[in-house]
DNA sequence: ACCTGAACACCGTTCAAGT
DNA sequence: ACCTGAACACCGTTCAAGT
């Protein structure tokens, strides 16, 4: 039996292949459907679809899947460091702009839990990730150490070495943000222990 | 064409069809797979013909792949306990005790890194974790509140409430672990900073 | 009660081919 | 340069059927 041909060739949209930048709508689109519902959901046959595109287009742009997932990780840190930035920043650089600091981390994790987890979860193997001075991962981390040296001129913190306060001060904030991710912790509680550890650290690290 | 018949029906192994106890050695496969290759090298097909067992059988004792996995995790949380508790006894249930639970929680990481990863991936959904009093998870947790209010009694550490205290230091412990997991600190920096975050915690959290 | 085997609906990835 | 479409080698899971 042979199937009726369509009185139009059932074209595609207007456009030659995609509009601008197919790359970062498919980094848009991981991420969003990361954060909805988790990155198990994240096919690339998905990613694919819902951009209108062939399901292998994305290889044109990413080596693989990890590749992928690597790019979300990327947009996650340059996300976190501008957050901690602005915490750092409208709470006046001191005493004050640190504990939000503290707070807008935990906060973004809370926010975003699926996505935190992609940063996190192993899914970006090392490689030459120490060599790229513009990756966002050690750029969020070095807004910490900057926050750290300068109060530490202002004598609120005692002169150890920044880089160990820094690595000490971030395990804090990324464990608790786990408690709470894990269920352990309920976001309130999440909150009342990074105040408790706030306050403890304020003792442990005073000069 | 015929295929040949075998002379003999090529019979399997003369169990009936497994060995005593299929979930566990089903579990012990799982956690060396993962200790071996990593999570996403877990496949039930594998662990079936490891097993010498229908790819399916394993329907019979675990809902489903979840399950599995939450189990794995279930087993890493026993191992932790046991080793945590090892290291608080030996360490003579002190100060040098309870640093030496921190390294002993930090190594279990590093020499576990994809079964650590399972235990708190959010592989294990929440469900009714909380409810079963020998979840092996809040048990290892538990060793911790224990050593705290010990030490509380000695006047070691201040007498805020253990459950928070406990909370605060099991934070700073996974976050080393997890920096050293992601490549970000090696083994030996985090050994490092886990004796910084004890000398500074001491300070925090003294009387 | 415990396990099998075929089947189903998915995956990520490769590659020749199109424009 | 950029994308497609078919193909490949895998998955987890279901279910009737076997012992």
């Amino acid at each position: 039996m042979p199937k009726p041909r369509p009185t139009k060739p059932a074209r595609k949209p207007a456009n030659r292949y995609h509009h601008g930048d197919l790359p970062h709508a498919m980094l848009q689109e991981a991420v969003r459907t990361i954060q909805k519902d988790g990155v198990d959901a994240l096919t690339l046959r998905c990613v694919g679809e819902r951009l209108g595109v062939s399901r292998t287009a994305l290889y044109r742009h990413f080596a693989d899947k990890q590749a992928l997932l690597a790019a979300v990780a990327a947009e996650g840190f340059r996300t976190l460091r501008i957050s901690l930035l602005a915490a750092w920043e409208t709470g006046g650089r001191g005493r004050a702009g640190f504990d939000a600091m503290g707070v807008a981390y935990v906060q973004f994790a809370v926010a975003h839990p699926s996505h935190y987890r992609v940063m996190f979860g192993g899914a970006v193997r090392p490689g030459n990730r120490h060599q790229d001075p513009n990756d966002p991962g050690p750029s969020a981390f070095q807004v910490l150490v900057d926050a750290i040296v300068e109060q530490q001129r202002a004598g609120l913190i005692r002169d150890d070495a920044a880089l160990q306060l820094a690595r000490f001060i971030w395990a804090v904030v990324h464990g608790i943000a786990m408690l709470a991710l894990d269920g352990i912790l309920s976001a309130a509680e999440a909150g009342t222990l990074a105040k408790f550890a706030n306050e403890r650290m304020r003792t442990g690290l005073a000069p």
